[in-house]
DNA sequence: CGATAAAACGTACGATGTACGAATAATAGT
DNA sequence: ACTATTATTCGTACATCGTACGTTTTATCG
């Protein structure tokens, strides 16, 4: 059972592929190698001999999203590079909400290396110091990660916001003990023009290092 | 194979303390149905009567840790009363780090809306609208879960901080193409003293959201 | 054309979650 | 005091997982 000649071959770009897809569709827990095996119409052990092992593919996996994320050239100003660079990273999170869950757990590729060398060569070019660049590199990835995070917790379009929101009042016992979250739900509901949270706080956070930094506009 | 007399009983309370300190010690992947049960001098089937299976466990977990997170009293600032649970928050997953992988996965149980509903409490109590509320709240548990995330990818002590990125600097091909990073990395090397990033970010954040709701001090 | 190496896979092992039902100790009812 | 009931505990078994090991077949090269 070699290379057979009407099939096309495994590559570690095909398994890839099929994985990622998967993971997208089914999360991360449903994503076994028996599984990619399975989808490919190969044998499970045929793919190891592109990956490791699975966390070999996990990490490949990884590095498929980081690889999607833009960095700007140096002519933009800090501020806007940036927000080009997290709201990149953010929108990779959303299209594959499993990398969140593994994205700080892994060893460093090169396209997430990249991904971070980016962030920092933009801080330091607009005019931070060592030290508060560090300092707004810490606030800018926790704020990319945990938006990834909740986003993949909570995976609803707005429009379904209004009936999930109703059916969870409805099946929660002692609604009277919270009545600010119960207060929260309906202005949600109620208020469909939904304001981007992401860039919203990410915006204001590098209004204050910018701030401690002495680089504000004015 | 009944309760046996010599023996203390298996409860939620029993199971639920080993698990989460193997999870502790080993992390979410080695924690098995069967290792508890090990660790218990149990049968694995022993705990599906206390709990209906591993992802009612793992909600049990979840709310465990949840229920360490403190709630100020009414009196406080606000501004005090949100870092004091945020905080409490924050040190409960450094505590706990396998936590956050599913902080936001799981159906939430009471205490965990505690927690959620004493945020938004003392942001209304505080002074916040509705709808500025709603901004921060998103903002302060993006803030939470994203240090817990990055925490929990890089367990160490700021004292093997030096050896961790000079071994990193040894091992990694291509240095000359991350000179930042590489720089960042010695500056950590050489400022051991380390500043609280989780608490100073939050407070920036804490004082943006305070200017748009028009609720600065001064 | 023969040798070599690469690619795919068959089989098998240990570990996992858990469905099902049997077994026994504690408890309640008379 | 004796019985019936219930609450706990566990033994067995099955499907699924990652993957170690060795075999087979094809493509490639001398």
């Amino acid at each position: 059972m070699p290379r057979v000649k009407g099939k096309e071959p495994l590559t570690q770009a095909r398994i890839l592929k099929v994985a990622v897809q998967y993971a997208d569709k089914h999360g991360l827990e449903q994503l076994s190698i028996r599984e990619i095996a399975r989808q490919l119409k190969a044998g499970p052990m045929s793919l190891y001999h592109h990956f490791e092992n699975k966390d070999d593919l996990l990490d490949a996996m990884v590095e498929f999203v980081a690889q999607k994320i833009r960095s700007p050239g140096s002519d933009a100003h800090w501020r806007e590079g940036i927000i080009e660079i997290a709201s990149s990273a953010h929108g990779a999170m959303l299209k594959h909400p499993w990398v969140c869950a593994i994205w700080s757990q892994r060893q460093l590729g090169p396209h997430k290396m990249a991904y971070m060398e980016s962030l920092l060569r933009v801080l330091r070019e607009g005019g931070f110091s060592v030290s508060d660049a560090y300092d707004a590199y810490c606030a800018i990835t926790v704020h990319i990660e945990g938006a990834g995070m909740q986003a993949a917790g909570f995976p609803l379009d707005p429009k379904e916001y209004k009936s999930a929101a109703t059916g969870f009042l409805e099946s929660f016992e002692q609604v009277d003990q919270i009545p600010y979250f119960v207060q929260q739900l309906k202005h949600i509901m109620e208020n469909s023009t939904e304001t981007d949270h992401f860039l919203m706080t990410l915006e204001m956070i590098l209004d204050g290092f910018a701030s401690r930094a002495g680089l504000l506009p004015s």
